[in-house]
RNA sequence: GGCCUCAUCUUCUAGUGGUUAGGAUGGCAGGUUCUCAUCCUGCCGACCGGGGUUCGACUCCCCGUGAGGCUACCA
């Protein structure tokens, strides 16, 4: 088991927290929590022209959300900071001079025009695109007098020939690369910011990162890493490299085909943290023996990188929301209606009318607020599902078409339905409101004896419950009667009401 | 074009030379309190192809094929 394990999670600022970034930075974390090591949180903005702000907030937001807490970062400190690359250019600077020093790079003068002329060029000739390593021969006194009239240079770094750089990934096993398929990767921007490549190994380097864990996409990077650690003459990190998350189309995960904002799970749709964490996770690893619910602690404890797998996997939403459900109907009733509150309160989210006179009754601590939740999480996969089951609650449904959505279109005779309304009804005023039990579950049990019991024997199934059902809950598809009831009678007027209601339909089937 | 990676049911995957190829999801059918959902039961459903190696290949090797990633003064 190795000691001293530092891992990190290296974003940029570019917009909206990616899955994909989730995912890494969960299994980073979980490495790390696992050999009691440091997870570090490392901007790396080194692009400004792709900075988006309001990025790194969003960032933090989603690795709380789902509760994971680096050790070390731009808000935590840490010894080894700034944890900011835009703080710390100078450092980058200095040492891709000291590689320029030392022959292993070089300063490099062509303009954005002649190199996208010689790519196009190269691409019509069905050549690999690669620098020509013009400036690589000039002579000390060309580089001077280049650097003394101000044209912009860029440092790039020496590739070498033919050499044969290999690692053993602890992911994928032994890899080979030859250098001389790389490039003279620019290390150091013209405008004085490094690239990812000189960033990254410093960074890393620097704050004595022991495995750097990454996606797949960085696989070709990583020779070019390995060569400028050897280049600084430093011990490279471990690497591992997971396999990517795939768009059902097999093609790299993208915001075209699925929404790849952490926030959009959170925020638009209102999953349950720990729905989207098992999910994410169980795409590419898997442990010996699966539970059917896991905390962080759990994950800490059960995940192993030798169960991680070495292929792609295609971000399937259906699982996802299987998961949701599970979470969302299995999780303890009090925590599940303290994160819908704060759900429907962030302030990014725009109330429904059931939302708004759902927090009214919630308000008076009335107990049917509770039951409401327990009731209708148990058919939603995330919050915005819950929040139209509560319609029901508050009359705010479609209007139904009279009577065929009782009779399903005459499917039901008359009679019966009528039949049927008038029965509920009797059930209803006869019921013994304290009588109920107060746990949901039970109080469910009692109705559909009630129910049962009451059922005339020329009704059949459906035609007893199914007017009955659609005349109290107004609403043609939704719970079923005894999952309604058992909420509304909780309500002061709940009895009268419902009563009421099939009075209403009763009068309507008079003629 | 070049380099690299990957390949088991729809999907996520288990499986490390001998298994009726397992689980979950999904779909279908039936049952439970009508519809939807849950739950229960049952069913459907996979080793990309071709060569080797071997007594024996899903498993090891090679060649195809397919898919994907990288190939920027983006990360």
């Amino acid at each position: 088991m190795p000691d001293n394990v530092r891992v990190r999670i290296a974003p940029s600022p570019t917009g909206d927290p990616h899955i994909g970034t989730l995912r890494t930075a969960l299994f980073n974390y979980l490495y790390a929590k696992q050999h009691s090591g440091k997870f570090v949180f490392r901007l790396e903005d080194t692009d400004k022209t792709r900075e988006v702000a309001g990025s790194f907030d969003k960032l933090e937001e989603s690795l709380s959300w789902i509760g994971i807490d680096p050790d070390e970062g731009p808000v935590q400190g840490g010894s080894f900071g700034p944890y900011i690359q835009s703080e710390r250019l100078k450092l980058y600077e200095d040492f891709a001079r000291q590689l320029v020093c030392s022959g292993k790079a070089y300063y490099c003068f062509c303009t954005p025009e002649r190199l996208a002329n010689l790519r196009e060029e190269q691409t019509k000739k069905k050549l690999p695109p690669k620098y020509d390593r013009l400036c690589r021969g000039l002579s000390q006194a060309q580089i001077k007098k280049k650097i003394d009239s101000n044209q912009p240079f860029v440092i790039r770094m020496s590739m070498p020939d033919n050499e044969s750089v290999e690692w053993s990934d602890i992911i994928k096993g032994r890899l080979i690369f030859n250098s001389n398929d790389l490039d003279d990767q620019v290390l150091l921007k013209s405008d004085g910011y490094p690239t990812y490549h000189l960033a990254s190994v410093v960074d890393d380097h620097l704050m004595e990162i022991s495995h750097v864990l990454r996606g797949e996409d960085w696989l070709s990077s990583t020779p070019k890493h390995l060569l400028l650690y050897k280049s600084f003459g430093w011990n490279p990190p471990i690497f591992g490299h997971f396999p990517l998350i795939t768009n059902p189309d097999r093609s790299k995960l993208s915001k075209r085909n699925n929404n790849t904002s952490v926030l959009y799970y959170k925020v638009d749709k209102g999953y349950h943290p720990m729905a989207l964490t098992h999910f994410m996770v169980f795409l590419g690893w898997t442990p010996e023996k699966i539970r059917d619910f896991y905390s962080i602690d759990m994950l800490v404890q059960d995940f192993s990188l030798d169960r991680v797998g070495v292929s792609p996997a295609v971000f399937d939403l259906d699982h996802l929301n299987f998961l949701g459900k599970k979470y969302l109907s299995e999780s303890d009733l009090s925590e599940i209606v303290s994160m819908y509150l704060s759900w429907i309160n962030d302030r990014r989210h725009v109330f429904t009318i059931a939302e708004k006179k759902f927090i009214e009754l919630y308000k008076t601590n009335h107990p049917a607020s509770e039951a409401m939740i327990d009731v209708c999480r148990r058919r939603a996969s995330y919050f915005v599902e819950l929040s139209e089951q509560l319609k029901v609650f508050f009359g705010v449904t479609e209007p139904l078409v009279v009577p065929n959505d009782l009779t399903i279109d005459g499917k039901i005779d008359p009679v019966s339905a009528k039949k049927s309304l008038t029965v509920a009804k009797k059930i209803i005023q006869d019921i013994d409101l304290k009588a109920l039990p107060k746990e949901t579950d039970k109080r469910i049990n009692v109705l559909i004896e009630i129910f049962k019991r009451e059922q005339p024997n020329d009704l059949g199934g459906q035609a007893y419950l199914h007017p009955s059902r659609v005349a109290l809950t107004l609403c043609k598809q939704s719970m079923n009667a005894f999952e309604f009831l058992s909420v509304i009678l909780l309500l002061g007027n709940g009895k009268e009401l419902m009563v009421e209601r099939l009075e209403g339909f009763i009068d309507r089937f008079k003629s």
